[in-house]
DNA sequence: TGTACATCAGTGAACGCGCGTTCACTGATGTAC
DNA sequence: TGTACATCAGTGAACGCGCGTTCACTGATGTAC
């Protein structure tokens, strides 16, 4: 019953309507209450599922460490192929904007799910390296592919996506001495 | 009538409703048609409006350029009174997401705006530096932004603001040679 | 093995509400003569 | 200067629609005896 996952990342937070999710579930809307107390409830399973997606993708999946880990997930995640699909793709840049209007108790989760992902960034990028790093690897992610998507044309996202791409490889690289 | 860009940056695009935007000038419902041709209409023009004060408030008001551009405009724009203030505050953190789910019309002149605003952080950063590098400033600021909104507690939010400030402090840089 | 009952996921109609848009209208303004 | 008329921003009721949630219900399942 997480097509909630799917379409909260296709079209938001308020895009995704219980409606919907339970037609995509081939159900009913009344049935809904028997899962989930609140449509919020239903949101942050969502971001749970999402979140567990986006941790093996970009973590268990990535053998190297440090500075080749950081170009080798910034070249997973900056590609076409998750700027076509939202809906398999990062829900940190679907719902962000959405979960900052949403109520306390939604902006709770997120940021749990969210503190979980820049640990284990932290844990890879490891030596040398701060979890301010972490963080700033992960923004650099999110704020190209939120405007690569928001974007017209398919050169123009390119554009934008590779210089995401070069940005976020460089995250983990020691810095320059000056 | 452009009480339209406050809540469009407070709400989101299908938050900022007509009655809402209307209701905020004082006027009813109904007289919004002769103003503007569609809903559409008006978000574009929220557009126009909140782009050109982004132009004024982060190239205009700030002399400098190359690095110590880029570290003025993070530090200006990475603050917690931008965080405070969504009203007041960037557009693209606010609406992209929604503008990425929008009609192509939308799409098109956010992506003109981006450029417009992409074409001036690049003269600004100018000597030994690519459009490739105002790109990724942009995304950078967005992202950092998008995510403090969206965390629950306000030492995280600040955590985060920190890292991008940094990281977006750092990209008029020289890059190191290796 | 066979009957009686409790459980509970799922149904579908209904609720009150806000949305974007339309439409016949009002009433102040400015021009024409 | 004074009357007649066109313009058009703004009004407020109405439209069809989808939202989240509720509620009495159905019907398959599993347990108790």
């Amino acid at each position: 019953v997480k097509q909630a996952a799917r379409l909260v990342r296709e079209r938001g937070v308020p895009g995704a309507s219980v409606n919907d999710v339970m037609g995509a579930a081939g159900l009913t809307r009344g049935g809904f209450y028997a899962h989930f107390t609140d449509k919020t409830a239903m949101v942050i399973e969502a971001l749970a599922a999402t979140f567990a997606e986006a941790r093996t993708n970009l973590v268990e999946t990535i053998p190297e460490e440090g500075e080749a880990w950081a170009s080798r997930a910034a070249d997973k995640y900056l590609t076409e192929a998750h700027l076509d699909a939202p809906g398999r793709g990062c829900v940190i840049v679907a719902a962000a904007a959405d979960v900052a209007r949403s109520e306390p108790a939604l902006r709770k989760a997120f940021q749990q799910e969210v503190e979980g992902l820049v640990a284990l960034f932290d844990q890879k990028l490891s030596d040398g390296c701060s979890r301010e790093e972490a963080v700033a690897f992960l923004a650099t992610c999110v704020g190209t592919m939120v405007m690569a998507r928001a974007v017209h044309d398919r050169s123009v996202a390119r554009e934008i996506l590779a210089a995401g791409r070069r940005a976020a490889s460089g995250i983990g690289r020691a810095k320059p001495r000056r």
